[in-house]
DNA sequence: CCCCATTTGTCCGTATGTATC
DNA sequence: CGATACATACGGACAAATGGG
């Protein structure tokens, strides 16, 4: 099925190409790991400004669907084997987005959010794509 | 005290002007609610164009530091009072950046990760800005 | 090792639409 | 209504990283 890009809609040409994207990496057509085509390719192919393409991957970026590398391409990002987590009593946890430098020192990507466990006073920051959190079972 | 970009470093311009806005906003210079300086006054300010000073202020959406209102400008995000969810036994928590439709339904903005908590075949979905959970308490 | 084509990153400019004030 | 402000979208240019030869 070709699926093309309306400019006269009123959605905006990069949420319906970064629809367009998500929908064929849901149904997999791109598998975990794959090249996504280029910015280039992607422009001829939709006809659009590389504007609306490089904000359309920005969308799918931030909601953790592919990781971009320079001089390389994107790729859809391969959920990874997550390590568990017993929560202990009394914890709490939130969840936010992590600053550039808390990506850094944690090795995670755009559109990673990070888990905050909190005990008593001791506060432990777990990189949201790579852990799952447990509670004790009855 | 003054703090200016650096065009020749390299750093680029955009990450020196999201981190100054940051550090501006961790110390307390914009207060939550508070409205930055509009993107014009920006690229006045710093000397940028207009891409740079976007680019800065995406950075921080994506964070979760500020919400842009069209027409309006951007603002300090205030941390609202959050939801204490107690956690049952055996349920699993993942955190994930939503889709835009979900953004929609779950009315939370961007740079606001969801909990995703599975208690045996049923999930519910947090937005994690105001909610925390909690395990029981011994 | 260098060369080169490809690809993304950064940065600028302009224009138009739309929402807020 | 006008002025301001952000959103979208097009274009060009150069830098920097990758990967193959």
């Amino acid at each position: 099925m070709i699926v093309t890009i309306d400019p006269s809609s009123f959605e905006p040409v990069y949420l319906q190409l970064a629809r367009i994207l998500r929908d064929a990496i849901e149904a997999g057509e791109f598998g975990p790991g794959e090249k996504l085509p280029s910015e280039t390719r992607l422009c001829q192919q939709y006809e659009l400004g590389r504007d609306a393409v490089r904000d359309a991957l920005q969308v799918l970026r931030s909601e953790g669907a592919i990781v971009t590398v320079k001089g390389a391409g994107s790729f859809v990002r391969g959920q990874s084997a997550p390590e568990v987590v017993r929560l202990p009593e009394n914890a709490r946890v939130t969840s936010r987005m992590p600053t550039a430098d808390e990506r850094r020192s944690l090795g995670v990507g755009e559109g990673v959010p990070v888990f905050v466990v909190t005990v008593g006073e001791t506060a432990r920051v777990y990189p949201a794509d790579r852990t799952v959190l447990e509670t004790s079972g009855g």
